[in-house]
RNA sequence: GGCCCAUUGGUCAAGUGGUUAAGACAGCGGCCUCUCACGCCGUUAACAUCGGUUCGAAUCCGGUAUGGGUCACCA
């Protein structure tokens, strides 16, 4: 039971000092929801905003939940994010490893350490299955707690199973300092000698997060809110130890609805849905950065920004202290506005498979297509069924040529396809241009509105009311050939 | 139930004792227009409640209500 402070003075001399060193500590259980994500992206950009160093520890110490392959869908969602870590179980750094249970011998000498120190205790108790939730709390003191040192190693000797347990100071309070909340002062005897140590060897949470976010040197602790009232017991265990206590910042959740977190349980859509939803990453990380932190001075007004802008701009005092609903129409919004804001060229790209499951047809260009959609589609998502009508004419009844606004019935559509067809017969051109500048004046001389012939033309050459862009780019990308054919094919219609 | 936290329009939010209480999304109305969009213009809508402190309170204090978190050998 002795300890060896050389141990733990080699441990303290890897510590990096006088940077700001944050960590996302994730549990791999197979899912990153959006809360978790805007934690990531909040301790990222604590760290880039400082210059500091960002890490990214795995906290797997419940064997029970782990899930295979979980910890690779956090690799990808944090480099797919661009939320680059500087020290990692990948790329190693001074105060590895990363990964709790490569760490696990660790853990037991700490809570040795702290017995040693008289802040804490071997606990022999029965597991206390599920203590119910009694309906009211009480301390009682552990029996345990008062075993003399020969009772413990009598004990151990016999090979009983144990626990460690933090030794909760009787009396008095204890205050600890949250960068978004504030003083929060609690009554020591509220708390709970909560198990450090657990039966099978390893730590539980609180105890690994203290003794890791120590060793690795971490400045900022984030986390979620639910955190916070167990706050007051790390800064009972750090004080133990003589350590400095981090700066915490805990973040309030993000909601489904007023009374419920997002979860995977009940659907909510994880980073990974979203994206299978069509949403794109920059526009998920504006808008995520954005529920739960706005900008201060100067920038107020900003709502959209980069992941380089929101590293240069954020700021812990603009987090904000209550729960943000997660709000999709507004991300539509944002996904909007960052497709439209694409080149042409990045758009193309990024719609390309989305039209491809809707045409399939290789003499159809998808560029023309693409530059239809970019200002009509919210989602990438949206886009096979806005455009499947150029690769096969619809069925479509023949009341779809008559529209009041457009002054078209079905005789004068009839008598529109009869002058349009023979006329772009004879087009030697077939572009946007030539076909909008011939429509027109025909318009002209016919002496009817535009619209009442566009109308007709475009109902017979896509079958369908609405679609992205107008009679003229819909007859051009379809190529002369096929308008014509589908045009004739909607004169027919109409002659019934 | 104890303890802790929160509360500005439907949603995200600015606001830090004196404002006509920003802005954005959504909604609604309009303009533009070869449909639908985009874009542009306009518009509806809020300080949970009660009581203090103050010349003055969304801002400070207290009670109430509502909601959330926590009280695991889970994280």
């Amino acid at each position: 039971m002795s300890v060896d402070m050389r141990y733990f003075e080699e441990l303290e001399s890897r510590i990096p000092h006088g940077k700001v060193r944050t960590r996302f500590a994730p549990s791999p259980t197979g899912y990153m929801h959006v809360g978790n994500l805007r934690t990531a992206l909040y301790t990222w950009l604590i760290a880039r905003n400082a210059g500091g160093t960002f890490i990214l520890r795995i906290e797997d110490t419940d064997q029970t939940r782990f899930v295979e392959g979980a910890t690779e869908v956090i690799y990808r969602t944090m480099a797919e994010c661009g939320l680059t870590h500087d020290e990692g179980p990948d790329v190693g750094g001074p105060t590895g490893p990363y990964i709790q249970t490569e760490r696990r011998g660790l853990y037991s000498k700490f809570a040795e350490l702290l017995v040693e120190k008289g802040h804490a205790y071997y606990c022999f108790c029965e597991k206390t299955e599920s203590e119910e939730d009694s309906g009211e709390f009480n301390r009682e003191a552990d029996p345990c707690r008062e075993l003399s040192r020969e009772e413990v190693e009598a004990k151990l000797a016999a090979g009983l199973p144990y626990v460690i347990r933090q030794k909760i100071p009787a009396g008095g309070t204890t205050t600890f300092h949250d960068a978004i909340f504030g003083d929060i002062t609690v009554d020591n005897d509220t708390l709970d000698d909560q198990v450090l140590l657990k039966r099978d060897g390893l730590p539980t949470y609180n105890f690994a997060n203290v003794v890791d976010d120590h060793l690795m040197g971490i400045t900022h602790v984030v986390r979620g809110s639910e955190y916070l009232s167990s706050a007051p017991k790390y800064n009972l265990l750090y004080e133990a130890f003589g350590w400095e206590i981090p700066t915490y910042v805990h973040c309030s959740p993000v909601m489904r609805d007023a009374q419920h977190k997002m979860s995977k349980r009940h659907g909510d859509p994880s980073y990974e849905d979203l994206k299978a939803m069509g949403y794109v990453t920059p526009a998920i990380l504006n808008y995520v950065a954005l529920l739960g932190w706005s900008p201060k001075g100067e920038k107020a007004e900003q709502e959209f920004f980069s992941l380089q802008e929101l590293a240069e701009s954020f700021d812990i005092t603009g987090v904000s202290k209550s729960p943000a609903i997660f709000d999709i129409e507004k991300l539509r919004y944002f996904n909007a506005s960052y497709l439209r804001s694409m080149s042409a060229e990045d758009f193309h790209a990024a719609a390309l498979p989305y039209i491809r499951e809707g045409v399939k047809s290789e003499h159809i260009s998808t560029e023309a297509i693409a530059a239809l959609l970019q200002a009509r589609c919210e989602v990438l998502t949206d886009i096979p069924e806005k455009v499947d009508f150029f690769d096969a004419l619809p069925e479509y009844e023949v009341e779809c040529f008559t529209n009041k606004k457009s002054k078209t019935d079905s005789a004068v559509s009839l008598a529109m396809l009869e002058a349009a067809i023979p006329m772009l017969e004879g087009l030697a051109d077939w572009t946007n241009e030539s076909i909008h500048d011939s429509l027109i004046k025909l318009a002209e001389s016919l002496g009817v509105k535009n619209a009442t012939l566009m109308w007709p033309v475009r109902i017979a050459a896509a079958g369908k009311m609405v679609t992205p862009g107008g009679a003229v780019e819909i007859c051009q990308i379809l190529g002369k050939e096929e308008t014509l054919r589908r045009l004739r094919l909607g004169m027919e219609k109409l002659r019934g």
